[in-house]
Formats: structure tokens, C-alpha cells, sequence
DNA sequence: CTTTTCATAGGTCGTTTTACCTATTTCCAT
DNA sequence: ATGGAAATAGGTAAAACGACCTATGAAAAG
């Protein structure tokens, strides 16, 4: 490996091959002068739609793919899940002016591993682009916000008003709820009557404002389904 | 607000008040110089343990601790678990050498927003404070990329044998009763009938073998429960 | 060209869940 | 000691669910 290196010692891995897909040519120009200025970044492509991209990144096999969300046509969330499939190894970095909560999460469950906003300087753009070729997942601190939030909602019993207010049997039976169990079966574990746990789960709906077993578990437990 | 920047016309907030609790001397003393070059930070104070940090914090109500993990005695951690109750407009930054993956999800659980690693250059983490400070979650791109894969697998149809099975079809019938809705109302979102929408959660059910919503849903997506 | 799978639609029947009630005991706080 | 909530137990009835069937058209696999 590296013979492509051979004829310098300043380069001794090669050089990460990157694709930048973006429709405004102003941004792309941009983007293209810092890659082209980095000795260790190679300019491979860039594409103005995501539809050529589609087609053309499992063939160029870059390392890297700078995507931009906002396209017309296909965006670059739905380019990212197509191409990710075909060519798991190309790390895709998001680029995108918006930092809305729904893109972000979508844009990483596609398969995208970093996630930068268009206002990061050059500098750090470039410093990005080689942290996401060694694994990392840079991502403005803004957008690692949400997932922090996100995370410590799905991981701590909600402290919101709602669940507060479940009593500790409440909560013991939302549990076994949770589990899977009938209600008969929780009965049998808690030792009490079958009506006594209908009684319980009935103040559980109530007090959460829910209707069902799923949407009790998903207002108490962080919601991982969107 | 703001009538102790009054007589400088350079600093128009007040300063970003910082602790720092680390009981290496030397990183200590490093951070100190770059905190004390900088003229939007100034430094309260330093402590040598979480014990003393514990006690401290609440009364010193900084805007930011840089809270080194592995302390002599009770960990960072947890005295971040201990201040944030107290004082929840705290922002924690954990610095650290270690990367472990229990201690990231612990260090965030307990508290904190941004994640440095020790090797994170000066002008780095320098910047990382104004961007905690200004609600961001600055942390190296290997801490983001942990966060990130969790999520993914998080809220993503586990590959498992199991639920490869599934036809596409089925994985969305799947996706909506983990969001609570009734059968019909899944039948009105895909627009097909109440009896179909039965069909597709009998071969579900099936092949997961479960006999009822919550537990294909735990089967599926990560159990969440205990 | 046949077989299989997928997605669709339907029926029946028993079980489970949920809503809406009442009621008793205990314990805690005013 | 009285009022309130928590935990217990029960009844009734409707809605939702799940198991077990059949069946058809399209698409994919053989």
C-alpha cells in the first residue's frame, strides 16, 4: 500500500478522496479552493444534484462525501441512505445552513457520521474532513446538543411534570408494562388482583394523558421511534 | 447587567466565569495559562478534588468547570452528578485521557455537555468553552462519533436474523404501532385496510415470535427496559 | 411455466385492554 | 380527627387485539 506515494516524502499515506455534492456554486467553490489548498485532501468530483450522485459515488468510491441537505429534487438525507447501503465504507459529512432537530437525527439514522453547519470556518471544515476519515464523528457543538439532550431524555425516567407524578407501585407497573407482560401477569408477579393492576395502569393513562400500553412507554422511556 | 465591563470598551459581556477541578499540577497549570491569556474567560478558582469542588461549586456558581474524570477519592462524574442538582445552570466540560465508552454515557448522564480529550489542543478547547457557554456540546469527533453510533443502533431496525426477516412492508406496519397508533389508524396512514394491517402484524408477530405490540417492539428496537 | 413470496382483503372467535364506575383500608398531613 | 391520596378489589361494557382461517393479484424465483 502507499505506491502512489512513492514519489514524495512529504505524503506518506495517501491522500483522502473527497466529493463534495452541492447545488449552490458559490458554496462548492468555496469548498473546493480550501480542499484543493490541503496537501492531504484530493478533490475527486463535485455534484450539483443528488441524483448524479447516486449514481456516480459507488463508482468514484470516494472517502469522504461533503452532502449538503437542502438539494433540489432528492435530498442529500435521501442520497446519503441510498449510496450508504450500496457503499458502507464512504463516510458522508452533512453540511447544511438549518440545524433542525428532525434533519439531524435523520440525516445520522441514513448513515451520514459527521454533521457540520456552513457557518464553520475553513480552517475547521478541513480539520473535520480528517477526523471523520480517522473515525470520528465532528459535528458543530450546536448539533452535538441535540444529540446529548436527545440522549440523556432517552436514559433518565423523565423528570417532566407528568412522569413526577406516578406513584413508586405506578411506576413499578409501568415497568412490567414496558416488559411485555399481560395484565394478568403482572398481577401474579406483584402479588395483587388483576383489577388492582387495571385500576393502577387506568391512573397511569390518566396522569400521562395516554391511551395505550405503547404511548405510556414511549412518554416515559425517551422516544426512540419517530 | 454587565456594569463591570463598563470600563473597557473590548469586553462588552462579562467575562465567562470558569473552575477548574484537576489534580495534576502541570495540566492544571497549562490550562490556567490559555484560560488566563484569553480576555473573555476568567478563572474563579481550581481545585485539586471533586470532594472540594463539591463544596465549593454551588457557592462560586461559575458558568463553566473544566472536571477532569479520574480524581483521587470520588470521581469527576460524580461530583458533576452532585453540583448539577444543585446548581443546574452549571456547565460541565470533562477532560480527560481516556475514551472509555461507560464513562462518556455516565459523564453525560450525570450532567455534563461537553467532552474534551486531554490531547485536544490549546486553542481548541479555548474555543470549546465559548461554545459550551453559548449552549453548544463541544467534544472530540471519537466522543461525538460513540454518541452518534448509539443512536443509530438506538433507532435502527436491529440486523438481526430476526428481524431481517421482515419484508419492508412489515418494518413500517412495525415502526407505526411502536409509535402507539390503533390498527385502524395505521390502516388510514398506509391506506389499506384494517384487515391487512392485521395480516402484516400476524406474520410480524410470527416471525419474531411474540405474542403481543410491546414485545416486538423490545425485540426490534433495543429493549429499553431493565 | 410453475411455485413462492408479498401485499392485499375478508370472516370468526376468544382474549386482552381500556373506560367508567363504586368501595375499603392505610397512611400522611392539615 | 378529618381530608386526601395511595393501594387495594370489584363490576360492566365497549373497543382493540391476536389466533386462525380463506383468498386473490402481482412480482419474483425456480
Amino acid at each position: 500500500m502507499g505506491s502512489d506515494a512513492s514519489n514524495t516524502n512529504f505524503v506518506l499515506m495517501a491522500k483522502i478522496k473527497v466529493v463534495i455534492v452541492e447545488d449552490l456554486a458559490e458554496v462548492a467553490e468555496g469548498l473546493t479552493a480550501f480542499i484543493q489548498q490541503d496537501e492531504a485532501l484530493q478533490l475527486l468530483a463535485t455534484y450539483r444534484t443528488a441524483e448524479a450522485a447516486v449514481l456516480e459515488l459507488p463508482l468514484l468510491k470516494p472517502d469522504i462525501v461533503i452532502m449538503d441537505i437542502n438539494l433540489p429534487g432528492m435530498t442529500g438525507i435521501e442520497c446519503v441512505r441510498k449510496v450508504k447501503v450500496l457503499e458502507p465504507s464512504i463516510q458522508f459529512m452533512m453540511f447544511t445552513v438549518y440545524e433542525n432537530n428532525d434533519q439531524v437525527f435523520e440525516a445520522l439514522k441514513a448513515g451520514a457520521s459527521g454533521y457540520l453547519l456552513k457557518k464553520t470556518p475553513p480552517f475547521q471544515i478541513i480539520e473535520s474532513i480528517k477526523e471523520l476519515q480517522q473515525g470520528g464523528s465532528p459535528m458543530s457543538a450546536s448539533i452535538a446538543r441535540k444529540l446529548v439532550t436527545l440522549f440523556v431524555d432517552q436514559h433518565t425516567v423523565k423528570a417532566t411534570p407528568e412522569a413526577a407524578v406516578l406513584t413508586p407501585r405506578e411506576k413499578e407497573v409501568l415497568n412490567l408494562i414496558a416488559k411485555g407482560l399481560l395484565y394478568k401477569e403482572i398481577a401474579e408477579q406483584l402479588g395483587i388482583s388483576f383489577h388492582t393492576v387495571r385500576q393502577h395502569i387506568g391512573k397511569i393513562y390518566e396522569k400521562l394523558h395516554v391511551q395505550n400500553k405503547t404511548e405510556a412507554i414511549n412518554k416515559v422511556f425517551g422516544n426512540r421511534v419517530q
